[in-house]
DNA sequence: GCCGTTTTCGGCCCGACTGTTTTCAGTCG
């Protein structure tokens, strides 16, 4: 499978190309970059068969580079744009301010190719000299580059969420505010979110914009106007806030929302009829407002069907909304039960009992107990003896828990894809989840069939946190996905979306990928605690980013649906 | 370089803010 080769080679076509100040080309080859990378066919399968453009985006020109990129690794035409214009353009326009036109102007004048370069010019005080640019351009350089430096700035999307309730109620009790709502990627709910767009109605907007940049957090103004306003919290992250007309909020929550794909496609989209759709409206030639109030009216006027705010990615959601094939996404409220919960009886810090009345105020209706069994000396885990005892105090509970209590395991997915769980107490089990917890860097194919031997056992009812990772400190570990998909599918083994901030793992993409062979889902928060709990609907999120119906998800069963529609059920 | 409810040629998303400019280019979202 070469398509992250062609694409990453298409894609730095594109930066040089923008470097060379070359118009519109570097929109194509992204554009056809993008879609070989999402593209599920081998490319050098469509490469074979002669079938290259039948992918969007892709032409005659992008299918013969791409044949020879197929056929020899490389791409002349990349080698001599690099020959051309040696700067590595991803790691300058990173540093804030800098864009291609200012990269390439630095590498003129002053022979910058590179972040070392750029910073030692920014020390030396060099940048002002260049014309065009100013004391206060290297200044905001230097800046940029100290946050480049800085480790990652992007927030999870269970940081972000609490954090924007908090903004927007420090917002509203300044009374200056009819509304204040989130937008940007945290309401698409990507995983982790890189700044906080928020959107507001006022009828006093100076003072509310001043009342916004003086936040009792803010640790700088970064831009101050009538209707944009950007500040950077004490903690590094930035807020945008906008003011916008009452009447046009629809249209601004559409626009601020995007995705920037997303919303381009949209604009073609009205464009192609002759109108005009910006964060004001969506507008015929001669001025008449078509839409603006309401988000749903825009995409009504433009002959679409309400496209959710998590499937804004501009991947099929526009295609599958105009022929009305876009999937009915799971309901946060059809949500009310826990597959993945821990004690303190292993690595958990609250009793079996808070967690349940913490799980029973939260309106859940059913939890499931699922503790580590020991399988390594220095870990906290449940022996056998231990695991029969709980399911006795689970039983116990049952009856005055005010919900439905699950016995169950987390077991441990051995390096050889065995699983610890003790058979004789499989039938005591309502649910088994079984996870990989070390070994994670194994290769690609000693990890499929790793995994694939315990999607096989016949004791496993889920496969939990499938690839391992933890979001900005740990990879997915490697593996054959549509394999283990396929063959989860086919043994009726549920792979869980755990929806801890930190995991979100199954993600987005493999979750679509896993529907599409038509795997079974089951959202765990994997709460260690009592606060987490909330943890759930960070799962939801996740997975109705990857487009997943309640009847892909387990959770929305009655108990004992679920019972019955889990593997060993059957 | 791609593509077609404006088109096989001539378009290609739109607006706010900043800085360095004397009227606008570049960047960002």
């Amino acid at each position: 499978m070469k398509n992250a080769l062609v694409a990453k080679i298409l894609y730095e076509v594109a930066d040089l190309l923008e470097l060379e100040g070359v118009p519109f080309k570097p929109r194509a080859y992204r554009r056809a970059a993008r879609a070989i990378e999402d593209c599920p066919t081998p490319i050098e399968d469509l490469a074979a068969e002669g079938r290259l453009t039948e992918i969007a985006g892709v032409g005659e020109a992008i299918a013969q580079k791409v044949a020879e990129i197929v056929a020899t690794g490389k791409l002349a035409y990349h080698e001599e744009l690099k020959a051309k214009l040696p700067v590595e353009l991803r790691a300058l326009t990173q540093v804030e301010g800098i864009g291609p036109k200012t990269a390439r102007l630095l590498y003129e004048e002053l022979g910058i190719r590179n972040l070392a370069d750029l910073e030692r010019a920014a020390a030396e005080g060099r940048i002002r000299s260049v014309k065009g640019l100013g004391e206060k351009t290297e200044q905001k350089i230097r800046r940029g580059l100290a946050e480049t430096r800085g480790a990652e700035k992007r927030l999870l999307l269970g940081r972000a969420w609490p954090l924007a309730r908090h903004l927007v109620e420090q917002l509203m009790a300044t009374g200056l505010y009819r509304h204040v709502e989130p937008a940007g990627s945290l309401r698409r709910g990507k995983e982790t979110v890189g700044d906080l767009d928020l959107l507001a109605v006022s009828d006093r907007p100076d003072e509310a914009m001043r009342a916004f940049c003086s936040l009792p957090d803010v640790a700088e103004v970064l831009a101050q106007g009538p209707k944009r306003s950007s500040i950077r919290l004490s903690d590094g992250f930035q807020v945008d806030l906008r003011l916008v007309p009452a009447n046009a909020f629809g249209a601004a929550l559409q626009y601020f929302t995007g995705s920037k794909e997303h919303n381009i496609r949209l604009r073609e989209r009205a464009a192609a009829r002759g109108w005009k759709l910006s964060e004001y409206g969506l507008t015929s030639a001669d001025g008449e407002v078509l839409a603006g109030e309401d988000e749903a009216g825009i995409y009504r006027a433009l002959g679409l069907a309400y496209i959710p705010p998590e499937l804004r990615e501009d991947r099929g959601e526009i295609a599958a909304s105009e022929a009305g094939t876009l999937p009915e996404l799971v309901d946060a409220r059809r949500v009310r039960c826990d597959l993945h919960v821990h004690t303190d009886s292993s690595d958990g810090e609250a009793t079996l009992l808070a967690m349940a009345r913490a799980a029973a105020e939260r309106g859940l209706r059913a939890i499931a107990i699922t503790d580590h069994l020991r399988f390594a000396q220095a870990i906290p885990g449940l022996s056998a003896d231990d695991l029969r005892r709980q399911i006795e105090e689970v039983r116990r509970r049952n009856e005055t828990a005010g919900l439905t209590l699950l016995t169950g395991v987390e077991a441990n997915i051995a390096r050889d894809g065995t699983v610890d769980v003790p058979r004789d107490l499989l039938k005591d089990l309502d649910l088994v989840i079984a996870s990989v917890h070390t070994h994670l860097r194994l290769g690609r194919k000693e990890m499929t069939d790793r995994l694939l031997r315990a999607v096989e056992d016949e004791g496993v009812d889920i496969l939990g946190h499938p690839t391992g990772r933890l979001i900005g400190e740990r990879p997915p570990c490697e593996a054959d996905w549509d394999e283990v998909f396929r063959r989860a599918a086919k043994t009726g083994t549920a792979l869980e979306v755990n929806a801890h901030p930190q995991r979100l793992d199954l993600g987005a993409e493999l979750i679509r990928r896993a529907i599409g062979f038509g795997a079974r889902l089951a959202i765990g928060t994997d709460a260690h605690d009592v606060g987490h709990l909330d943890f759930l609907e960070f799962g939801v999120i996740t997975a109705r980013r990857g487009w997943a119906t309640a009847e892909h998800i387990l959770n929305t069963l009655p108990v004992e649906d679920l019972l019955a529609a889990r593997k060993r059920g059957r």
